[in-house]
DNA sequence: TCCATTTAGTCAATCAGCTTGACCATATAG
DNA sequence: CTATATGGTCAAGCTGATTGACTAAATGGA
């Protein structure tokens, strides 16, 4: 194998750190500045239909304690809400405010931003092989990195 | 420009996670149990002819502070050694014992582990591909994530 | 040469985010 | 109808980071 390969780790881990510090930096330029990188892997499992306190902590990969807080703490910011289940008494529907809406909006505005000159500089059709290549090697379900 | 292109984040994110995550198992895998990922960043920088204090905090994206602890606990452990600075009687030169330089032998055996599937699934050729386009992304300097 | 300022490192206190443990309310299975 | 499992919160504690204060040594003029 040759010693070259050694470096991809290094390569992959320092887009992923370019990327993620460049949506944040965009997300904070558009005003939220009261939330950080983990919050937006929250708001994508929290877009659409909303879901429960469990869900969200099997997609962050953390304790339900600890999704619990975060809830709290995005409800005291205005961001989610929390509703009645309409299918489990025990259980809470956490939903986006339209302020959480416009949050993600601004997320995926700073994200084009950072990718535009991505796709740039390698061209449609290399970035589309990138993008295949990397669904192969991603392990699904996984998103957040906490290291 | 494609939606398509708004999933790459996480493309990239998941794949980093995978390397990030199996290397750490095959760290520990190998024995060294007491370690977590943060800490290979350090010893990259440490291996060779270590480092300051300082330069591993910058390294680290850290206060000194941050490092320095993250030093002292890595001295009580085994894995690095403080000795005075040739050039500076105020620093301190932080260098990998021999136990550190078997962890970082390791720590090459689990990620080479981990990238032999993906170049057997890639191909040389498009893993060569990958390494290049991710070089033109990457931000140089910042390794270690944090978020 | 002497003094002012910068730099390397540590100590101490604090903070944020996560964990474990205990608990209540509701759902589900026998 | 009862026993158990599940969703959620409260409380306490831990870890890894931060800021602030300080010492010792280097640097850079007058």
């Amino acid at each position: 194998m040759p010693v070259q390969l050694l470096d991809l780790p290094v390569l992959l881990l320092s887009a992923a750190r370019a990327l993620v510090d460049g949506i944040d930096a965009g997300v904070r330029a558009r005003g939220f500045t009261d939330l950080r990188p983990a919050h937006g892997f929250a708001f994508a499992r929290l877009a659409g239909d909303g879901a429960t306190v469990m869900q969200l902590a099997e997609h962050l990969d953390v304790t339900k304690q600890a999704a619990s807080q975060m809830v709290e703490d995005l409800a005291k910011k205005g961001y989610v809400e929390r509703r009645p289940h309409p299918d489990d008494a025990r259980a809470r529907l956490i939903v986006l405010t339209e302020k959480g809406r416009a949050c993600t909006r601004a997320a995926d505005e700073a994200a084009e931003e950072v990718l535009r000159p991505w796709a740039e500089q390698l061209g449609p059709e290399r970035l589309a092989t990138l993008r295949q290549d990397l669904s192969k090697l991603a392990t699904p379900g996984r998103v957040r990195p906490t290291w």
